[in-house]
RNA sequence: GGCGGGUUGGCGGAGAGGUUACGCAGCGGAUUGCAAAUCCGUGUAGACCGGUUCGAUUCCGGUACCCGCCUCCA
């Protein structure tokens, strides 16, 4: 079987990937906090991890695969949108707010990230029906030690884990040195980090035996993933951002509440996105969400391509010259599968390449090779190739939707065949009868109207661009 | 200050210590009524300075510049 290869955060090295159990092999990724639409760079771990996902799938076999991505659901931020709405004179109770704040956004990410092709883990769980846990496991935290409670806080005791900082290369008397450091009068040491902390009665909370009050932000991952995939684990995701120090306080929490297991064997960081060049932020006017890309017509495919594009541990630079580029090729390759039957044996290059550490870009590459062997061969051959070829882009998430050729769809959509056959037809009589002033003329207008015409052997044949606009062919009538 | 990523031909972007990456654009050709699409051919790349080596863009050291994280962030 092919062997996968995975480069580990923890180890800073790229490893042969052993599955601690080939019939359950688990992932954990961090997913998003819900108080609004995702922007393209909460895009980027999803697609990767998707992806790894995918080729997890295919070479141990779905149901051996355990894929859990949370949602943040308690968090200052939704808080805040809540209290927002509260302001603007909605008389309902904060808590029902803040439930329907959260439900609206997983709505929302949900049907973003189906656009651009992922497919929905196994387990999403929400970190406000995880609270149970959360509480059980600092309470073990504090008997073993590791934490202690202070006016209605509960801090980790950063100095009792020897190992704290391993995974992001720091040590702890660095980071305090570096003085970015928060300090309040209740911590032992500037570096312990909240796990529990008090609400006020406008804030959401939940009884503890430390009072009233919600969880700190790391705790929630530790214990929704020991109770999905067990102490142990494969695989754990997010962006290099996350590394520090919500991946830090993760393993600190872990490691010291179940010393049984190793939680995460394999930590995958992607790196982060960047827009034309620069960070992606609202100061810069360059920041926008998937939704804002989708509206303005980029296919979901097409940002999708366009991610994978880039190795996932190097900066991706989101441009508009690449989006175009991508279409483009997505374009010729639906073409090529057009009415295509999916074969369930994908190209083992493209498999190699993607166990490879996830090596999209070089995927990509052979794609190319493979999409020009479709293009070459004829009859049968060119059938059984181009079957293969898209059963190669599931791996991918792409062409998921050409199976009955997004052409005819759209051409149904726009209700616009019945016109396109006359106009085609047209043109053929205008050929048949050589006259190549109205041939040309007819064309033309249809290349005008996005409609691009390929003359061949047996006649007119036309494909839609992504240019195409029906009214101008309306106009045509 | 600490930690990390990057620098490859016009643009994007990989692998490999020595032999063509690949895609887009360009150029030449085939094909075509003309086109389009496609196919074939075509690129004196590897920030800079040292080192290792028979040989480095690829390994090692240093310099410069760009980007990010260390605070909510994927």
């Amino acid at each position: 079987m092919t062997k996968i290869t995975l480069t580990n955060s923890k180890t800073r090295q790229k490893e042969p990937f052993e599955p601690i159990d080939p019939n359950n092999v688990r992932m954990y990724v961090c997913g998003p906090t819900v108080y609004d639409r995702a922007h393209l760079g909460n895009a980027r771990p999803v697609i990767v991890f998707d992806v790894l996902y995918r080729l997890l799938r295919h070479l141990y076999g779905g149901e051996h695969v355990t894929y859990v991505r949370n949602f943040t659901d308690v968090d200052d931020k939704i808080n805040a949108e809540a209290q927002r709405r509260k302001d603007a004179g909605d008389a309902r109770p904060l808590e029902e707010l803040i439930r329907e704040r959260t439900d609206e956004t997983i709505a929302w990410y949900h049907a973003d990230m189906a656009a651009l092709g992922n497919l929905v883990p196994d387990h999403e769980p929400r970190a406000t029906e995880y609270i149970g846990q959360m509480i059980a496991m600092i309470s073990d935290l504090i008997g073993k030690g590791h934490a202690y409670a202070k006016k209605g806080h509960v801090l980790f005791r950063v100095r009792s884990y020897e190992a704290y900082g391993a995974l992001s290369g720091r040590s702890v008397d660095d980071m305090i040195a570096g003085a970015r450091v928060e300090v309040a009068p209740f911590k032992e040491d500037p570096m312990d980090f909240v796990l529990w902390k008090p609400s006020d009665a406008d804030l959401p909370g939940w009884d503890s035996p430390w009072g009233r009050g919600r969880p700190g932000w790391h705790i929630e991952c530790s214990a929704m993933a020991h109770e999905l995939l067990g102490a142990s684990f494969d695989i754990h995701g997010g962006g290099i951002d996350l590394q520090f120090p919500h991946h830090e306080n993760e393993i600190a929490q872990s490691a010291c509440a179940h010393p049984e297991g190793e939680f995460a064997r394999v930590w995958m960081h992607n790196e982060m996105l960047q827009v034309e060049g620069r960070k992606m932020s609202k100061s810069l006017g360059n920041f926008f969400t998937v939704r804002d890309l989708l509206d303005q017509g980029f296919p979901g495919e097409v940002i999708r391509f366009v991610m994978l594009s880039t190795h996932y541990s190097k900066p991706m630079d989101w441009t508009e010259a690449k989006a175009k580029a991508a279409r483009k090729t997505l374009a010729h390759w639906q073409e090529l599968t057009d009415k295509a039957e999916r074969s369930r044996r994908p190209h083992l290059d493209v498999v190699d390449a993607l166990s490879d550490d996830l090596n999209t870009s070089l995927a990509i590459t052979r794609l190319h090779a493979h999409a020009r062997a479709v293009e070459t061969a004829s009859g049968n051959e060119r059938k059984e190739l181009a079957a293969r070829f898209l059963g190669t882009l599931e791996l991918l998430g792409i062409g998921e939707d050409w199976r009955d050729g997004v052409r005819i769809a759209i051409e149904a959509a726009f209700e616009t065949t019945a016109l396109l056959d006359r106009l085609t037809q047209r043109l053929e009589d205008a050929r048949a009868a050589k006259d190549w002033v109205r041939a040309d003329a007819i064309k033309a207008s249809l290349v005008d109207a996005g409609v691009q015409v390929m003359i061949g052997q047996d006649g007119v044949k036309r494909v839609l661009t992504p240019d195409f606009d029906p009214a101008k062919l309306e106009a045509l009538k």
